[in-house]
DNA sequence: CTTGACGTTGACGCAGCGTCAGGGTTGCAC
DNA sequence: GTGCAACCCTGACGCTGCGTCAACGTCAAG
């Protein structure tokens, strides 16, 4: 007669292995010697290693315990099920390699490849790292939520680069963030913005409108900016007293009658 | 301000997920509103989907808090790290795959193919079924314990079986599971096997010697043995009359001047 | 008699949340 | 005003397959 460890060491398992099987009705509990040790035949070693064997193999406890008793079909049919189970968790795994492998550093974390080459853009341009950081984070909310159409929409912001003005409005919004609030600049900022606002033809407007975002994800991203920088509130209101509302999604005024919208 | 539904929502993962994460330390606890609720800013969005990218990549949790802060350099030593785990995982599975393959039905489970093969020539020579079930819980415990030779074993096993006095001594054995202890023809079976021993060349029994079971693993085999057939311990004490002592080891008693070893 | 290696049960720990339970809050429709 | 659904909160257990104490009894050897 064998003791567990004996039991154990034969099937190649460990003692806790033998006794969590047969916490779980796994492998029957064999009787007991006069001190109370359980004590085995050679058969349960065999029943242990056909236990172990199935178990090495990838095939979940729950499982074990009615593919022993199975008919060669059941059997074959258990088999063929979690040999599926297996090839969908390697799939997830290699997906999960991929996903490790474009993680190459700090931007791309969260980020398609192409976003990834718009900032660095950004930064070839000499925008402040601090801009890009924004931007950065913008896009990642934007990615998430609409992954599918980040790549027209990096497009369009590639070419809106190619266009001197906007790289200089850039620019002057990263001296912006750090003024206080009543900096006496702020409403030539907001006469240029809306200078180049005006500028843009009705065509390039109706694209932007089809893709735009939708409201809810204009509000995350506009309350990201007036978050993170001080006077864009302000700057968002003087704008607003030129005829165009928003942010992110700026669009004119329905009423383009000047009003002040400053009492709320 | 987001609730904190609406924050897992953009982030793409569960409210459950989001407590969890604080619970964890791993996203920081926003403030409350009057009621007690979460309320997030657009940052925590961003945060957040950046956790969630890393965890879905297979970061484990512990070590996400790490790269979120790491520099360029520890990142990518920590991708690299991750990938490498990944990598293992992956060819875990696959052999589990490759096991599952294997485990086709019954006699296949925890045998090599060639223990299976040997199974089948067994049937093809009309043995019992019970009598293969015998030999494969056998050959299940010696390939646990020696699969490096269990190829050996069985090529000797199939050779054995050309000889048809051995075919034959199986199938008489057969017959023997099934008498009760006292059997007036034991004795005749005895004399039998014995002769068959006897003529077993010097040569054969030294490659055996050298390639045979260890003590333990041949008392463990005797003691299946033992277990399952009931005039086992007296075929034994018939044999062991007769000069030869054992059953899965079978050896010339030292000393071969007869004597009784019934009384212990 | 001591010591060390074994055996016993019972319990917590792990990863990453899912899923109640048992409350309070909010917002909308009636 | 009131009901209802849909949120929010905390706290706790569940899952998988054991590893790892803890606190104690047994056995064999020196």
């Amino acid at each position: 007669m064998l003791t567990i460890s004996q039991l154990a060491s034969y099937a190649g398992v460990t003692v806790r292995a033998v006794r969590h099987y047969h916490a779980t009705g796994l492998l029957p509990e064999p009787g007991r010697d006069a001190s109370g040790y359980r004590r085995y035949d050679a058969a349960a070693v065999v029943e242990l290693i056909r236990i172990r064997t199935l178990a090495e193999a990838g095939v979940p406890l729950s499982r074990v315990k009615e593919l022993l008793t199975a008919g060669e079909s059941e059997f074959a049919c258990a088999v063929a099920d979690i040999d599926r189970r297996l090839r969908a968790e390697i799939q997830e795994l290699h997906r999960h390699r991929k996903r490790i492998a474009q993680l190459a550093a700090g931007d791309s974390l969260a980020l398609p490849p192409e976003a990834v080459a718009y900032l660095g853009r950004l930064r070839e341009l000499g925008i402040p790292e601090r801009m890009i950081e924004g931007e950065r984070d913008a896009w990642i909310l934007v990615a998430a939520q609409l992954p599918g159409r980040m790549e027209m929409y990096i497009r369009n912001k590639r070419d809106q680069l190619e266009d001197p003005s906007v790289v200089s409005i850039y620019r002057e919004l990263d001296d912006v963030i750090d003024w206080a609030p009543g900096d006496p600049r702020l409403p030539a900022v907001a006469d240029r913005l809306v200078a180049q606002l005006e500028a843009i033809d009705q065509a390039e407007w109706e694209a932007f409108a089809e893709n735009g975002f939708s409201d809810d994800l204009a509000d995350l991203l506009d309350s990201m900016f007036l978050d993170q920088v001080p006077v864009a509130h302000e700057l968002m209101r003087l704008i607003q007293e030129r005829g165009w509302t928003g942010w992110t999604n700026l669009k004119r005024l329905e009423t383009p009658h000047r009003r002040s919208a400053t009492g709320g």
